[in-house]
DNA sequence: AAGTTGAGGACACTATACGTCCTAAACACG
DNA sequence: CGTGTTTAGGACGTATAGTGTCCTCAACTT
């Protein structure tokens, strides 16, 4: 009548030996309500589904799931499952990594099957972010911290072609403020600059690419629709085509007058790419290449640079400095007597 | 003879059902090589384990996992995995998110059996953080972004008591420089402001509070040790004493002149606390309210915003402010010819 | 050397799993 | 309103896998 006791029990010893690394062998086989000769059995069945689950031998002895050739199904608790969609979903925002896709399915894996409890608290979570608690959301990502929520199901339905009714808040044209409901089918979510753009056809008025920090909300429909082509080829040309060119990529080399060591003491835990100089005054300096696609990132490094130094390219860079400069120093003398 | 088809099928299935959302049953009694009926059996069996299979009949129906009230296992791909890790680890070292430690256990599971291939990439893709790829790692976080195998190894440790043979590099006193090896007793990982430290008891010199940021490298012993108890009661309580009151976060508010309603709309994406103020002249402005341990992140926020401001109190912001308007014009000066 | 813990063969009993065959019910499409 | 497609699941016989008990070894700690 379908009892799967072996199965059940698989399940929770690879949870088990999740939760702690190493556990005794009676107290799992107590845990899993099994005789100890079926606790061996159990855990040679693992073995030879390819999880390499270490033994010692002795007092203090028992097993451990180690690192193998496969990875073993991941059990979290749901406070974990939690953290890691707003940890993955936080990472594909900022786009960092190279693995922008993998952080997407693998959050979609996550979006699918979380509880729905749990899933309110990441709106929570979210709500919560601002410049006191998340300064990475301060100074540099200057587009919205993208809702996990809706970028998980965005993930989900271009995984598998299904369509999604979605709001969209209108911020020019003869929309602009409206939030209006719609449905679309999406093909793919693509990282341009820093935002993500949600490539996609819109039944009623064609292909569109839509910014998803302005999506408000994308809820699934069950509906899969047969892929069609891009227009354009890929979306990736197809966004292009819709943007026009890459944000132009800034870029800038300060020469900080302070020998290389100290600046890799002081800065070297969030910065690369420093080049030791010597001046003709015989002054030990350093080079520091930077570059992003927001001018004010670039300004933003060199707020902590604690030494003297000078922007040797990028005029852009020069404008914005002065008239920053001119902003803070107007910004702080009103406040002075 | 232990063949354990059953449970081979049933982790296999879990992990074809979160690679694709929906699946035709014929499909998957052909990919697990069984019959339909026994297919069958093993949707139900999985269903009876708990996990929320839901089907669809007719042309285009199949299975398809969906929210239930237990997490099932997640299969990753080794892909998924690394991008999964580097995110958790981004995310504890940002220290954003309130589920710190939530965080890290679940850093610790997936460390614990990330099959040493993958682990060997997390390095390659850590080491290419610069800030051209990261902005956030650049203005805002000066410590350094904390390396994910560091953080899950002491993570790890931490759970299981198990002591640890680490690295730590000393920038000051008698051993500056150095990077001797040394192995401690592990208690807790303590976010501190911006930094995370490792409360630990070294057999040789007692309680120590150690930046991780500085932990070169950490590997689990394998030894387990008895927890004691922390002086002063509990880690974070040992942690205050060791390093004195906690760093003060510097608050300011911003007067910025321009309606709330253009300042949202510009700003909103990355920053909150705006509250509209009528001046006495009847212009319409913005209240900013801003607060960091670090006074750059504060000084870092107003680098965004277009419109003149003025600091309303925090000296120190002020005092930052006109050294940095300072900097930056002579910055800028010196490349004007 | 003694005690503890994992490893695994043998055996008998149980009951589970499997495929084949069948009927029913939901759903989409023409 | 059928017709074909898809999931649902009962019945049945056979093969076979799972279980606990008992036993002997082997590795490791103290």
């Amino acid at each position: 009548m379908l009892e799967s006791a072996p199965t059940e029990r698989a399940l929770r010893l690879l949870e088990l030996l999740q939760a702690r690394r190493s556990w005794p062998g009676g107290e799992l086989a107590r845990r899993l309500g099994a005789d100890g000769r079926t606790l061996r059995r159990d855990i040679e069945r693992l073995r030879r589904l390819g999880y390499h689950i270490e033994a010692k031998r002795g007092p203090d002895g028992g097993y451990r799931l180690a690192r193998g050739s496969d990875l073993p199904p991941l059990v979290f608790t749901p406070g974990e499952a939690l953290a890691t969609a707003a940890a993955l979903a936080s990472s594909a925002a900022s786009g960092s990594a190279g693995g922008g896709e993998l952080t997407l399915t693998a959050l979609a894996k996550i979006e699918q099957v979380m509880p729905a409890k749990a899933r309110r608290r990441v709106r929570a979570l979210r709500s919560s972010v601002s410049l006191a608690d998340s300064p990475n959301a301060a100074s540099g990502a200057y587009p919205a911290p993208l809702d996990a929520e809706v970028l998980g199901a965005l993930a989900l339905a271009c995984r598998d072609s299904e369509r999604v009714r979605l709001r969209y808040m209108h911020t020019a044209g003869p929309e602009a403020g409206q939030d209006p409901a719609r449905q679309v089918e999406p093909a793919a979510l693509v990282p341009r600059g820093t935002r993500w753009f949600l490539v996609c056809r819109d039944p009623e008025r064609g292909w569109r690419a839509l910014r998803v920090d302005r999506i408000t909300r994308a809820e699934p429909t069950g509906t899969r629709f047969t892929a069609r082509p891009v227009p354009g080829g890929d979306p990736v040309a197809f966004l292009s085509k819709q943007l026009g060119a890459p944000p132009r990529t800034h870029q800038a080399t300060i020469r900080i007058h302070a020998p290389i060591e100290q600046v890799q003491a002081y800065m070297g835990g969030f910065a690369s790419d420093f080049t030791a100089v010597n001046l003709s005054t015989g002054e030990a300096a350093t080079l520091w290449q930077i570059a992003d696609v927001r001018l004010e990132v670039l300004a933003g490094g060199l707020l902590w640079v604690r030494w003297p130094f000078e922007v040797l390219d990028s005029p852009e860079l020069v404008a914005l400095l002065q008239e920053r400069a001119g902003a803070f120093a107007s910004a702080a003398g009103s406040m002075a007597p």
